[in-house]
RNA sequence: CGCGGGAUAGAGCAGUUGGUAGCUCGUCGGGCUCAUAACCCGGAGGUCGUGUGGUUCAAGUCCCACUCCCGCAA
């Protein structure tokens, strides 16, 4: 069967290997164009551009899909069904309507919850207690198709972005495969999205990484592990910018103390004050040095009981 | 060549106007204690990122090149 699979980050890569392993595929990347990344704003291909080549498979990177530019592309490689997974772009109605067996999108949430860029951070930052993935078919609207398979799974207390990620990566790609064998044989039973449900699960942006020690110790703490490792979430240390890495909630409720002051060093981490119960800060990384334990930092840098954060 | 910070004992940091290095913690030994992530005493541990570089009587400290790490921005 030719598919064409359409995906750019990490998440997107695992499913791409993933199909891979299957028989009677031919498989089709098509993904963003190498964008200036990092440090020196070096040219850098996506993941999945790079699982490509590693896979030896043929790799494109249309600039846009609007205007039928995709269209002699797509004649081309004549896909009966295309797969999408954190693609990044937008596609038109000349390709949703393209392949016979139409395109199927894997999202990392359970729909109609979490729609949009950010499910995964979101699910945590939330205190979700159940997370998933869903394979749907591919609407018009932002993540608003028809829903055809669910996986699931808790989310518990320390779990941070990373497992989420790499738990629902691993586990949608199976899931994308299993859509896969049923769209070929016409077993699936879309079923449509209940609309009054839906929540929106918004990019992540720099001031959704701050953090307001005003918040629960529990709040504090979903925002910190929902964005650990990447971005993480920040505060700040005598005018310096610190990240956070990884916390534990010490107490639920109480504290007198002013949100964001340190009440103790100890050996297992620094113990903040939260509008709600205390926070251990464990795991951080100041600027301009590596991830460090928090009681590390607090002994080289001289923390002092009753500093403020923030 | 987007802007900027960093590289000193196992870890985190100091190191003044250049004179071969200190602190906290850990570690090892001993002591005290019913006990301890407690306390007391003592010890080990560093060619100060790399360069058989430059300046100097003398460089962790100034200059040059390189490598690695990180913050911002995208």
């Amino acid at each position: 069967m030719r598919v064409v699979f359409m995906g750019t980050p990490d998440f997107a890569a695992i499913s791409l290997r993933r199909l891979c392993r299957e028989e009677g595929l031919q498989i089709s990347v098509v993904t963003q164009p190498d964008k200036p990344q990092g440090r020196h704003m070096t040219l850098t291909p996506s993941a999945v551009k790079k699982a490509a080549i590693e896979l030896g498979l043929p790799v494109y990177q249309p600039e846009t899909l609007k205007n039928e530019a995709f269209l002699e592309t797509l004649k081309e490689l004549d896909p009966e069904i295309i797969l999408v997974v954190a693609y990044g772009k937008i596609l038109p109605p000349y390709i949703l309507n393209y392949p016979k067996l139409g395109c199927i999108n894997l999202h990392g949430s359970l729909l109609p919850l979490y729609r949009g860029a950010a499910p995964m951070q979101r699910m945590v930052i939330d205190g979700q207690k159940t997370i998933g993935v869903t394979t749907m078919y591919m609407g018009e609207g932002l993540d608003t198709g028809d829903m055809l398979e669910k996986w699931e799974t808790p989310l518990f207390d320390d779990a941070d972005f990373e497992w989420v990620h790499d738990t629902l990566a691993e586990n949608g790609a199976e899931l994308l495969v299993s859509t896969l064998h049923k769209a070929e044989t016409g077993a699936l039973c879309p079923i449509p999205q209940d609309d009054e449900r839906a929540t929106y699960a918004a990019k992540i942006l720099k001031e959704d990484c701050l953090l307001h020690f005003e918040e629960s110790a529990r709040q504090v703490h979903n925002r910190i592990r929902g964005l650990s490792p990447i971005p993480l979430a920040f505060t700040m240390h005598r005018g310096k910018n610190l990240k956070i890495i990884k916390s534990a909630i010490v107490k639920e409720v109480g504290c007198a103390a002013h949100p964001g002051t340190v009440l103790a060093c100890k050996n297992d981490g620094v113990y903040i004050a939260c509008g709600a119960g205390i926070l251990r800060i464990e795991m951080l990384r100041p600027e301009g040095k590596k991830a460090m334990p928090a009681a590390d930092f607090a002994r080289g840098r001289g923390v002092l009981e009753g500093e403020v954060l923030g």
